[in-house]
DNA sequence: GGTAAGCCTGTACCCAGGTACCGAATGCAA
DNA sequence: TTGCATTCGGTACCTGGGTACAGGCTTACC
Protein backbone atom coordinates (compact mmCIF):
# COMPACT_ATOMS: atom_id res chain seq x y z
CA UNK A 1 0.00 0.00 0.00
CA UNK A 2 1.25 3.27 -0.62
CA UNK A 3 0.07 6.83 -0.61
CA UNK A 4 -0.41 9.90 -2.42
CA UNK A 5 3.24 11.04 -1.45
CA UNK A 6 4.75 7.83 -2.29
CA UNK A 7 5.53 6.52 1.12
CA UNK A 8 4.73 2.95 2.51
CA UNK A 9 1.80 3.25 4.73
CA UNK A 10 1.59 2.60 8.55
CA UNK A 11 -1.02 0.66 10.27
CA UNK A 12 -2.32 1.64 13.62
CA UNK A 13 -0.48 -0.16 15.90
CA UNK A 14 2.68 0.87 13.89
CA UNK A 15 1.87 4.94 14.71
CA UNK A 16 0.91 3.88 18.13
CA UNK A 17 3.80 2.50 19.10
CA UNK A 18 6.20 5.04 17.20
CA UNK A 19 3.93 8.16 18.37
CA UNK A 20 4.22 6.40 22.00
CA UNK A 21 0.50 6.90 22.29
CA UNK A 22 -2.12 4.39 22.61
CA UNK A 23 -4.15 2.85 19.74
CA UNK A 24 -7.58 3.54 21.15
CA UNK A 25 -6.17 7.11 21.41
CA UNK A 26 -5.68 7.43 17.54
CA UNK A 27 -9.18 6.97 17.08
CA UNK A 28 -10.26 9.09 19.64
CA UNK A 29 -8.16 11.82 17.83
CA UNK A 30 -9.67 11.25 14.79
CA UNK A 31 -13.57 11.64 16.49
CA UNK A 32 -12.14 14.65 17.52
CA UNK A 33 -10.76 15.89 14.43
CA UNK A 34 -7.11 15.83 14.94
CA UNK A 35 -5.83 12.98 13.01
CA UNK A 36 -7.86 13.17 9.18
CA UNK A 37 -9.30 10.33 9.00
CA UNK A 38 -6.77 7.82 7.27
CA UNK A 39 -7.01 5.85 3.90
CA UNK A 40 -8.37 1.99 4.35
CA UNK A 41 -7.52 -0.75 3.35
CA UNK A 42 -10.03 -3.26 1.52
CA UNK A 43 -10.69 -4.98 4.17
CA UNK A 44 -11.12 -1.63 6.48
CA UNK A 45 -8.09 -1.32 8.01
CA UNK A 46 -6.37 2.41 8.87
CA UNK A 47 -3.55 3.33 6.65
CA UNK A 48 -1.80 6.01 7.82
CA UNK A 49 0.49 8.52 6.11
CA UNK A 50 4.18 8.46 7.35
CA UNK A 51 3.85 11.78 8.80
CA UNK A 52 1.67 10.84 11.02
CA UNK A 53 3.91 10.20 13.68
CA UNK A 54 5.46 13.69 13.44
CA UNK A 55 2.07 15.20 13.41
CA UNK A 56 1.10 13.22 16.75
CA UNK A 57 4.32 14.74 18.38
CA UNK A 58 3.07 18.24 17.38
CA UNK A 59 -0.01 17.52 18.78
CA UNK A 60 1.32 15.89 22.44
CA UNK A 61 3.62 19.21 22.63
CA UNK A 62 1.22 22.09 21.69
CA UNK A 63 -1.22 19.80 23.93
CA UNK A 64 1.65 19.68 27.13
CA UNK A 65 2.29 23.33 26.59
CA UNK A 66 -1.01 23.92 27.19
CA UNK A 67 -3.31 23.88 24.12
CA UNK A 68 -6.16 22.16 24.67
CA UNK A 69 -7.27 19.12 22.04
CA UNK A 70 -10.05 21.57 20.63
CA UNK A 71 -7.50 24.34 20.01
CA UNK A 72 -5.26 21.78 18.36
CA UNK A 73 -7.76 20.78 15.97
CA UNK A 74 -9.19 24.04 15.35
CA UNK A 75 -5.30 25.11 14.70
CA UNK A 76 -4.86 21.81 12.31
CA UNK A 77 -8.30 22.25 10.75
CA UNK A 78 -7.92 26.02 9.99
CA UNK A 79 -4.14 24.78 8.23
CA UNK A 80 -5.97 21.84 6.39
CA UNK A 81 -8.19 24.66 4.65
CA UNK A 82 -5.33 26.43 3.99
CA UNK A 83 -7.21 30.01 3.27
CA UNK A 84 -4.38 31.87 4.30
CA UNK A 85 -6.30 33.38 6.92
CA UNK A 86 -4.72 35.47 9.89
CA UNK A 87 -6.10 32.53 12.41
CA UNK A 88 -2.66 31.28 13.32
CA UNK A 89 -1.09 34.26 13.77
CA UNK A 90 -3.54 35.68 15.42
CA UNK A 91 -4.69 32.55 17.43
CA UNK A 92 -0.62 32.61 18.12
CA UNK A 93 -0.45 35.98 19.62
CA UNK A 94 -2.90 35.35 21.93
CA UNK A 95 -1.51 32.43 23.54
CA UNK A 96 1.72 34.45 23.34
CA UNK A 97 0.38 36.41 25.77
CA UNK A 98 -0.80 33.20 28.05
CA UNK A 99 2.04 31.52 27.94
CA UNK A 100 4.13 34.99 29.07
CA UNK A 101 1.28 34.49 32.41
CA UNK A 102 2.05 31.06 32.80
CA UNK A 103 5.77 31.98 32.68
CA UNK A 104 5.35 34.51 35.05
CA UNK A 105 3.79 32.83 37.55
CA UNK A 106 6.16 30.28 37.31
CA UNK A 107 9.47 31.90 37.58
CA UNK A 108 7.29 33.19 40.85
CA UNK A 109 6.33 29.73 42.03
CA UNK A 110 10.06 28.62 41.43
CA UNK A 111 11.37 31.78 43.41
CA UNK A 112 9.25 30.81 46.20
CA UNK A 113 10.46 27.17 46.04
CA UNK A 114 13.89 27.87 45.51
CA UNK A 115 13.21 29.82 49.22
CA UNK A 116 11.83 27.19 50.86
CA UNK A 117 14.74 25.11 49.94
CA UNK A 118 17.02 27.59 51.01
CA UNK A 119 15.23 28.14 54.45
CA UNK A 120 15.14 24.85 55.05
CA UNK A 121 11.73 25.14 55.47
CA UNK A 122 9.77 22.51 56.67
CA UNK A 123 5.90 23.08 56.62
CA UNK A 124 3.52 25.13 54.17
CA UNK A 125 1.19 26.35 56.41
CA UNK A 126 2.89 26.30 60.45
CA UNK A 127 6.73 26.27 58.92
CA UNK A 128 8.71 26.93 62.61
CA UNK A 129 11.65 28.17 60.57
CA UNK A 130 12.46 31.84 60.78
CA UNK A 131 12.22 33.66 58.14
CA UNK A 132 9.52 31.22 56.25
CA UNK A 133 9.17 32.66 52.81
CA UNK A 134 5.83 30.45 52.63
CA UNK A 135 3.08 30.45 52.24
CA UNK A 136 2.04 33.87 52.66
CA UNK A 137 4.38 36.23 50.66
CA UNK A 138 3.54 36.13 46.81
CA UNK A 139 2.07 32.94 46.99
CA UNK A 140 -1.12 33.40 47.32
CA UNK A 141 -0.54 37.03 45.57
CA UNK A 142 -0.04 36.18 41.58
CA UNK A 143 -2.34 36.57 38.90
CA UNK A 144 -5.22 34.80 38.87
CA UNK A 145 -7.52 34.08 36.10
CA UNK A 146 -5.70 31.41 33.90
CA UNK A 147 -7.06 27.92 35.16
CA UNK B 1 -18.95 31.17 67.97
CA UNK B 2 -15.62 31.75 68.56
CA UNK B 3 -12.39 29.55 67.33
CA UNK B 4 -9.23 28.37 69.35
CA UNK B 5 -7.04 31.25 68.43
CA UNK B 6 -10.03 33.86 69.15
CA UNK B 7 -10.92 35.19 65.99
CA UNK B 8 -14.50 34.82 64.51
CA UNK B 9 -15.24 31.48 62.51
CA UNK B 10 -16.59 32.36 58.91
CA UNK B 11 -19.67 30.25 57.71
CA UNK B 12 -19.46 28.15 54.32
CA UNK B 13 -21.06 30.81 52.42
CA UNK B 14 -18.71 33.43 53.82
CA UNK B 15 -15.28 31.37 52.83
CA UNK B 16 -16.68 30.57 49.16
CA UNK B 17 -17.70 33.95 49.05
CA UNK B 18 -14.04 35.71 50.00
CA UNK B 19 -12.09 32.91 48.44
CA UNK B 20 -14.07 32.62 45.24
CA UNK B 21 -14.14 29.21 44.90
CA UNK B 22 -18.38 27.33 44.75
CA UNK B 23 -19.41 26.20 48.35
CA UNK B 24 -19.28 22.79 46.55
CA UNK B 25 -15.83 22.69 46.57
CA UNK B 26 -15.31 23.74 50.13
CA UNK B 27 -17.04 20.44 50.76
CA UNK B 28 -14.92 18.30 47.92
CA UNK B 29 -12.35 19.85 49.26
CA UNK B 30 -12.66 18.60 52.65
CA UNK B 31 -13.22 15.00 51.44
CA UNK B 32 -9.99 15.12 49.47
CA UNK B 33 -8.27 16.45 52.71
CA UNK B 34 -7.00 19.74 51.67
CA UNK B 35 -9.53 21.28 54.46
CA UNK B 36 -9.21 20.00 57.53
CA UNK B 37 -13.03 19.15 58.98
CA UNK B 38 -14.13 22.28 60.62
CA UNK B 39 -15.62 23.17 63.94
CA UNK B 40 -19.62 22.67 63.81
CA UNK B 41 -22.43 24.76 65.46
CA UNK B 42 -24.47 22.90 67.50
CA UNK B 43 -26.94 22.41 64.43
CA UNK B 44 -24.13 21.29 62.16
CA UNK B 45 -23.59 24.09 59.93
CA UNK B 46 -19.66 23.95 59.26
CA UNK B 47 -17.60 27.10 60.77
CA UNK B 48 -14.40 27.84 59.73
CA UNK B 49 -11.31 29.38 60.94
CA UNK B 50 -10.55 32.56 59.94
CA UNK B 51 -7.47 31.61 57.84
CA UNK B 52 -9.59 29.37 55.47
CA UNK B 53 -9.38 32.24 52.99
CA UNK B 54 -6.03 32.07 53.16
CA UNK B 55 -5.49 28.61 52.61
CA UNK B 56 -7.80 28.06 49.85
CA UNK B 57 -5.63 31.14 48.09
CA UNK B 58 -2.27 28.55 48.96
CA UNK B 59 -3.89 25.18 47.42
CA UNK B 60 -5.32 27.42 44.17
CA UNK B 61 -1.97 28.88 43.53
CA UNK B 62 -0.52 25.43 43.62
CA UNK B 63 -2.67 23.91 41.52
CA UNK B 64 -2.72 26.82 38.74
CA UNK B 65 0.96 26.27 39.06
CA UNK B 66 1.04 22.38 38.62
CA UNK B 67 0.48 20.50 41.75
CA UNK B 68 -2.57 18.22 41.78
CA UNK B 69 -5.10 18.43 44.36
CA UNK B 70 -3.19 15.16 45.78
CA UNK B 71 -0.15 16.68 45.94
CA UNK B 72 -1.31 19.74 47.99
CA UNK B 73 -3.40 17.65 49.96
CA UNK B 74 0.16 15.84 50.85
CA UNK B 75 2.01 18.68 51.29
CA UNK B 76 -0.81 19.91 53.74
CA UNK B 77 -1.19 17.12 55.36
CA UNK B 78 2.59 16.67 56.06
CA UNK B 79 2.85 20.23 57.42
CA UNK B 80 -0.47 19.27 59.81
CA UNK B 81 1.24 16.69 61.22
CA UNK B 82 4.49 18.96 61.86
CA UNK B 83 7.18 16.14 62.29
CA UNK B 84 9.66 18.24 61.33
CA UNK B 85 10.57 15.89 57.51
CA UNK B 86 12.66 17.17 55.43
CA UNK B 87 9.40 16.01 53.22
CA UNK B 88 8.70 19.66 52.10
CA UNK B 89 12.05 20.96 50.60
CA UNK B 90 12.21 17.42 48.95
CA UNK B 91 9.32 18.14 47.08
CA UNK B 92 9.85 21.71 46.98
CA UNK B 93 13.06 20.75 45.46
CA UNK B 94 11.44 17.84 43.10
CA UNK B 95 8.73 20.33 42.03
CA UNK B 96 11.39 22.77 41.19
CA UNK B 97 12.83 19.97 38.81
CA UNK B 98 9.85 20.16 37.24
CA UNK B 99 8.80 23.78 37.05
CA UNK B 100 12.18 24.43 35.45
CA UNK B 101 11.45 21.98 33.00
CA UNK B 102 7.62 23.37 32.57
CA UNK B 103 10.03 26.79 31.80
CA UNK B 104 12.08 25.75 29.78
CA UNK B 105 9.28 24.01 27.67
CA UNK B 106 7.06 27.01 26.96
CA UNK B 107 10.57 29.42 26.94
CA UNK B 108 10.99 27.02 23.70
CA UNK B 109 6.94 27.21 23.35
CA UNK B 110 7.30 31.13 23.00
CA UNK B 111 9.80 31.73 21.12
CA UNK B 112 8.17 29.21 17.80
CA UNK B 113 5.19 31.16 18.41
CA UNK B 114 6.89 34.37 18.31
CA UNK B 115 8.37 33.10 15.03
CA UNK B 116 5.41 32.33 13.70
CA UNK B 117 3.88 35.79 14.29
CA UNK B 118 7.01 37.46 13.02
CA UNK B 119 7.18 35.29 10.04
CA UNK B 120 3.25 35.56 9.36
CA UNK B 121 2.64 32.05 8.92
CA UNK B 122 -0.79 30.95 8.21
CA UNK B 123 -0.39 27.29 8.73
CA UNK B 124 0.37 24.88 11.37
CA UNK B 125 1.13 22.13 9.19
CA UNK B 126 1.55 23.29 5.40
CA UNK B 127 2.63 26.87 5.64
CA UNK B 128 3.37 28.53 2.63
CA UNK B 129 5.21 31.08 3.65
CA UNK B 130 9.25 30.84 3.23
CA UNK B 131 11.42 30.12 6.81
CA UNK B 132 8.40 28.64 8.01
CA UNK B 133 9.20 27.84 11.83
CA UNK B 134 6.54 25.33 11.93
CA UNK B 135 6.09 22.96 13.16
CA UNK B 136 9.25 21.06 12.81
CA UNK B 137 12.30 22.65 13.87
CA UNK B 138 11.84 22.04 17.65
CA UNK B 139 8.00 21.98 18.28
CA UNK B 140 8.26 18.15 18.25
CA UNK B 141 11.95 17.87 19.56
CA UNK B 142 10.97 19.53 23.31
CA UNK B 143 11.56 17.23 26.26
CA UNK B 144 9.14 14.44 26.94
CA UNK B 145 7.58 13.02 29.67
CA UNK B 146 5.78 15.81 32.05
CA UNK B 147 2.26 15.90 30.53
C1' DG C 1 -42.65 32.66 66.92
C1' DG C 2 -42.70 33.05 62.03
C1' DT C 3 -40.20 33.07 57.87
C1' DA C 4 -36.55 33.58 54.50
C1' DA C 5 -32.00 32.78 53.72
C1' DG C 6 -28.46 29.70 54.31
C1' DC C 7 -26.55 25.22 55.13
C1' DC C 8 -26.85 20.08 55.70
C1' DT C 9 -26.12 15.20 53.41
C1' DG C 10 -26.33 12.36 49.56
C1' DT C 11 -26.28 11.37 45.00
C1' DA C 12 -25.92 12.43 40.34
C1' DC C 13 -23.99 14.75 36.82
C1' DC C 14 -20.46 17.57 33.94
C1' DC C 15 -16.10 18.19 31.11
C1' DA C 16 -11.53 16.82 29.37
C1' DG C 17 -8.75 13.36 27.95
C1' DG C 18 -8.30 9.11 27.48
C1' DT C 19 -8.62 3.48 28.17
C1' DA C 20 -10.67 -1.02 28.26
C1' DC C 21 -13.35 -4.60 26.59
C1' DC C 22 -16.35 -6.97 23.29
C1' DG C 23 -17.18 -10.15 19.55
C1' DA C 24 -16.42 -10.10 14.69
C1' DA C 25 -13.61 -9.42 10.71
C1' DT C 26 -8.99 -8.83 8.38
C1' DG C 27 -3.96 -9.52 7.31
C1' DC C 28 -0.21 -12.21 6.65
C1' DA C 29 2.96 -15.90 6.94
C1' DA C 30 3.96 -20.75 6.98
C1' DT D 1 -5.53 -23.19 4.03
C1' DT D 2 -4.96 -22.76 8.45
C1' DG D 3 -4.07 -20.08 12.34
C1' DC D 4 -2.64 -16.37 15.11
C1' DA D 5 -1.90 -11.39 15.54
C1' DT D 6 -4.16 -7.13 14.46
C1' DT D 7 -7.70 -4.20 13.75
C1' DC D 8 -12.53 -3.14 13.39
C1' DG D 9 -16.71 -0.49 15.46
C1' DG D 10 -19.30 0.32 19.50
C1' DT D 11 -19.92 1.10 24.04
C1' DA D 12 -18.59 1.45 28.70
C1' DC D 13 -15.53 2.89 31.94
C1' DC D 14 -11.67 5.70 34.29
C1' DT D 15 -9.26 9.92 36.62
C1' DG D 16 -9.17 14.66 37.88
C1' DG D 17 -11.55 18.49 39.27
C1' DG D 18 -15.35 20.08 40.17
C1' DT D 19 -21.03 21.39 40.03
C1' DA D 20 -25.89 20.68 40.53
C1' DC D 21 -29.85 19.22 42.43
C1' DA D 22 -33.30 17.34 46.09
C1' DG D 23 -35.36 17.35 50.33
C1' DG D 24 -34.78 18.59 54.93
C1' DC D 25 -32.80 21.19 58.93
C1' DT D 26 -30.70 25.59 61.16
C1' DT D 27 -29.93 30.51 61.70
C1' DA D 28 -30.90 35.17 61.68
C1' DC D 29 -33.89 38.74 61.90
C1' DC D 30 -38.28 41.06 62.52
Amino acid sequence: MATADGSAGLRTGEVAEQAGVNIQTLRYYERRGLLAAPARTIGGHRVYPADTVALLGVIKTAQRLGFTLDEVAELLETSRRRHPTPDLRQRATDKLAEIDAKIADLTAMRAALADVVAARCDSLTNCTCADCPFPFIDISHLTEGSP
